[in-house]
DNA sequence: GATTTTTGTGCAAACGGTTGTGTAATTATT
DNA sequence: AATAATTACACAACCGTTTGCACAAAAATC
């Protein structure tokens, strides 16, 4: 029953050799003899030796690690997100510590701290709802550790971000329903000031005019995403002179209330008037009734993008002061999932 | 701009006194006059000088990190624990080191060696579903890393865990559809080798026989948790020469899948048939139809507790070989949660 | 004023590896 | 056979911090 593990130096002793000819013995260093490594491999398996990951981190001035910051994991865009992350760290042979913010800025400032002295090579995060200053960041970028921005991204300047772009989802979207003979197509946006709002405005306006369409402003309702404000605009709908007989809305939740209140309205869901939606909620399929496409954002895709991304530039060597800095700004496209592809 | 983060060094050749004594002041050690602490911290401070966590870790043999491996986070029960499996981290001032298993056996292997040679402290662990050989678990024991296995637990001896008893949970759900009038009550379970069907059978039992019911095997059906099976056990219940005025599910998906069949049979939902559920789909709340009551497990309870039990064992002195080894296998209660207080 | 005690500080080892450099012993070259 | 080249290993420094111990200077005691 060892208790610690077993280190170079016991390996050294054993075979009454140096530490650094077992080092390099485990490290296949050309300038050690075939046998020499034979019997360090040997002992050291025997052993269960293990490198101490600890001591090599702190030799190297490295920590293999990358802090990841998102705000909820229950909410499953970023579940998926931190898949991705992972599968890329872990292939990469790095390690994630993770944090929650739960939208809480302070509690996040509290977390890029903690990745701070934990000395985490890089930043992975997605900003709190509630984040707007941004001065914490600098302290990373002084102590040369980058940060990747994922989905949420800060409207501030050089930094590096992943983030999908709704607005070819939504085109995509708002062309199927008119491929499908609607001509009338509502929209319950969300709030005017997000800039995904504004994506999902531009493609469906796009959509329309590309179809010979004239946008009509009074179809594309700004919400504060409730579900008092979904049922005011699907109200307005329901009594709008021009009836849409189709909807695309800002996400599932909203689908939901929104369908919610159609039935309850006796419109026959998918038959007098049709649903189209953005996919968070995997749990949707499930339910009676279902929007009849999604735009999809691929978090899963979104999140190995990112990591990617991060460890490139953990890995690329440091920019001179007096070089440029080239500050990645990835789009990932969103894309319409009709049912027969779901 | 700094390149690299301060070291006490820097503050010891600024200050032109000894390493020693800047790490004493800055610990706050009584050996150190009060004028050098103050000088200390106040370069210290100007500098933003902070103490090398990675060099510490080293030093100590500890790495202040606990590592967690879950199936899923998708899964709502374990998003929910891993938020209180961090809140306790970090209340503690440890790091979470998280990976998924995504429910295979050979991952979480792998993820398993990952956390031993980044030396983690402890471990928590909800083991994947496909997990049968429970080996190379010694190895972690070997090294006196505590592990404490949470939710899924496996059938083996002498480890510490903490997961949900189903059966009063299920007691409460049985006796408060008794309570409301029901008197044939059926119940679609999980695979009969699963231990929260046995628990979920036994509370069954438990309140039908202390309500003096006779317990009738026949409106007990054991599925594979599949829509197909659920469809099925759904029709056996209504063509039931005791047709059930209530089913209680073995989960919200379970419950989603019975109360589209129910529909399609033309019941109506809490009317003709009212359904209970074991909570693990937040969103169902937001459906049309929901179950009148849930029982619910605590994930994030269960994830603090679980978080708790490991840092107390890291921290507690190592028992001797001679002394007897005290086993932690906490149970949280489940418990209904009706309409008026979810 | 000499001795003891207290106070404040420095020295050096230690944690577990990696790596540049020095140097014997062996082999190859002439 | 003498010299050069190669091989195979050891030595020691280093990463940042903590901590036991030694020790000088100042204060307290007689």
């Amino acid at each position: 029953m060892s208790v610690k593990p077993t280190t170079i130096k016991e390996i050294a002793k054993l075979l009454d050799i140096s530490v650094s000819t077992v080092s390099r013995a485990l490290n296949d260093h050309p300038s050690i003899g075939l046998t020499t490594k034979m019997r360090v491999k040997k002992i050291a398996k025997e052993l269960n030796y293990e490198p101490n990951q600890r001591a090599i981190q702190f030799l190297q001035g490295k920590s293999h690690t990358i802090g990841v910051i998102l705000p909820e994991l229950s909410e499953s865009f970023f579940s998926a997100a931190i898949s991705g992350i992972e599968e890329i760290a872990y292939k990469r042979n790095y390690t994630v510590l993770l944090a929650q913010s739960h939208d809480d800025a302070d509690l996040e400032k509290v977390l890029l701290e903690k990745m701070k002295t934990q000395r985490v090579d890089g930043l992975l995060i997605s900003v709190a709802k509630t984040t707007i200053n941004f001065d914490h960041f600098e302290a990373l970028n002084r102590l040369q550790i980058p940060i990747v921005f994922f989905d949420r991204i800060p409207a501030i300047k050089n930094i590096h971000s992943v983030a999908s772009n709704l607005e070819t989802g939504t085109y995509e979207a708002v062309s199927f329903l008119l491929k499908k003979g609607h001509r009338t197509i509502g929209m319950i946006n969300g709030p005017t000031n997000m800039t995904s709002s504004a994506e999902r405005k531009n493609g469906y306006i796009k959509a329309m005019t590309s179809h010979r369409l004239k946008y009509d402003p009074s179809l594309m309702i700004h919400t504060a995403l409730t579900e008092e404000d979904t049922v005011q605009a699907m109200n307005t709908f329901i009594l709008h002179k021009r009836k849409p007989t189709a909807v695309v809305t800002f996400n599932d939740y909203v689908a939901l209330f929104a369908m919610r209140y159609a039935r309850s309205q006796n419109l026959k869901i998918n038959k007098d008037i049709e649903f189209v939606s953005y996919a968070n909620l995997p749990i949707i399929e499930y339910m009676e009734n279902t929007p009849i496409a999604s735009v999809e954002q691929f978090p899963f895709k979104q999140g190995q993008k990112a990591a990617d991304i991060l460890l490139d530039l953990i890995n690329s060597p440091k920019p001179d002061n007096s070089t440029e800095q080239a500050w990645y700004k990835v789009v990932v496209e969103s894309e319409l999932v009709t049912g027969k592809n779901k």
